[in-house]
DNA sequence: GATACTTTCTAACAATCGTTTGGTAGAGTT
DNA sequence: AACTCTACCAAACGATTGTTAGAAAGTATC
C-alpha cells in the first residue's frame, strides 16, 4: 500500500463521507417538504452551502433521490434476505421481517418517508427509477408467499383475503416512518413488538 | 320565484357543476403526480382546456387543493359526527367509523390520496391550511377517547400502548386509498369488514 | 513558500412555473 | 339584428427552477 495509494483512498473516503452527509440532509428536507416542492437551494441551505455547490458532488437533484432511495433499499433487502435465508417458520419469518422493517425505519427514517411519498411519482417520470417498481414487485412476492405458507402451516387464519392482508401488512409497517422519531418514547424493537401483537392477535379483549 | 331569479340560479348551478368537474379532474392529477409536481397546464390538459382558462373558475392552484380537501373533510366529518352521535358502544362505534372511512375512500379516492400525501406540507407552507391541522387534532381526540372507552368497557385489550394503537388504526384505514379502485374486486364495505376482522381479531389462527 | 488539488462561491443561463391581460366565439335575451 | 354574458383562448409577464462555468478560497504536499 504505497503512500500515493493511501492518499487517493483517503480523499476518496473523505469525498464519500461528504456525499453521505449531504445526502442525509437532503433526505431530511425531501421528507419534510416533499421532493418536488424542495429546491436544490433549500437542500444547500440546510447543508450550509450554496445551491450550485451541490453540483460538485452530484450530477443532478434526481441523482440525489436516486442515491438516497437505492442506498436504503439495498440495505433493507440485505437484511430481509438474511431473514428469509434463515429457514424459519412462516410466523417466525413474519415476526423477524417486521422487526427488521422497524429497524430500517429507525436507521433510514427520512429515506423511508421519501420512498413512501415519492416512489410512485418517480417511477412514472423516469426510466432510471424502474428499480423502485422492481422492489415493489419483490415485496409483493415475498409477502404473498409468506402469507400463503403461513396459512398452509396453520399459523394464519384461512378465512381472510390474502391480497388484502398483504397490502394491509405492507402499508402499516411503513407508515410508521411518518411519525416515528429516533430516541422517542418507544424504541424501534418495542414498536415492532406492539405492532406484531396487534396484527397477529388483534386489539379486542 | 321570478324568471330572473331562476336564471341566476340556473347559471350559478351550472357554474358550480363545472367547478366540481374541474376539481374532480384536478384531484385525479394531483393524486397521480403529486400536488407540487403537477402544473396547472397538466390539470387543464386533463380537462381539455388551456392553462390560463382555469383562472376563470379558480383564484389559484392553491385554492384548488383547498377546495378539494375541505370538501372531502367536511363530508367525512359529517358522516363521523352522525356515527358519534348515535350513542353506540366503543366497539360498535369503531366498526361504524371504519365503515364510514372506507365509504369516504370510495367516494373521494383522489382527495384522500392528496390529503394523505400533501396535507403535512400544505399546512406547513400557508396559514389557509391550518384547518388540516385542526382536523388532525380532532382525529386524534376522537380515536384516543374511543380507544380509552373501549378499554374501560372491556372491549379492547388493556395491555397495548394506546397512542401506538391510535396511529396504527388511523394510518391503516387511510393508506388503503393508495391502492383502492372503485368497482374493483372488493367493494368498500367488504374491505371494511375484512379490515375490522384483522384489526380486532388478528391474523393468526 | 510555491504548487497542486479540493471544495465552495459568484453569477449567470434557458426553461418552466403560476398568473394576468385582453380578446373572441357562441348561446341567450330583447 | 344588436346586445350581453359566459367560458374559453392566445400570448405574454415576472419569478423561480435546475443547472453550468469560471473564479476564489482553503488545504495538503514538496
Amino acid at each position: 500500500m504505497s503512500p500515493r495509494r493511501r492518499d487517493t483512498e483517503g480523499t476518496a473516503a473523505a469525498r464519500a463521507e461528504r456525499r453521505a452527509e449531504l445526502l442525509a440532509t437532503a433526505a431530511e428536507v425531501f421528507a419534510a417538504k416533499g421532493y418536488a416542492a424542495t429546491t436544490v437551494r433549500q437542500v444547500a441551505d440546510a447543508a450550509g452551502i450554496l445551491g450550485g455547490s451541490l453540483y460538485y458532488h452530484f450530477d443532478s437533484k434526481e441523482s440525489m433521490v436516486d442515491e438516497i432511495l437505492s442506498t436504503f433499499l439495498n440495505e433493507m433487502w440485505a437484511a430481509y434476505d438474511r431473514v428469509l435465508a434463515a429457514g424459519l417458520g412462516a410466523r417466525e419469518t413474519v415476526e423477524a421481517i417486521v422487526v427488521e422493517s422497524f429497524r430500517s425505519i429507525d436507521r433510514h427514517r427520512a429515506a423511508v418517508v421519501v420512498y413512501q411519498n415519492e416512489s410512485r411519482h418517480l417511477a412514472a417520470t423516469s426510466e432510471r427509477f424502474t428499480y423502485l417498481l422492481e422492489s415493489h414487485r419483490r415485496f409483493e412476492e415475498m409477502w404473498m408467499s409468506l402469507l400463503e405458507r403461513g396459512v398452509r402451516e396453520g399459523a394464519f387464519r384461512p378465512d381472510l383475503d390474502l391480497p388484502l392482508v398483504y397490502r394491509f401488512v405492507r402499508d402499516t409497517v411503513w407508515v410508521a416512518a411518518n411519525w416515528y422519531r429516533p430516541g422517542g418514547r418507544l424504541a424501534a424493537d418495542d414498536i415492532a413488538k406492539q405492532y406484531l401483537a396487534m396484527v397477529l392477535e388483534g386489539i379486542q379483549a
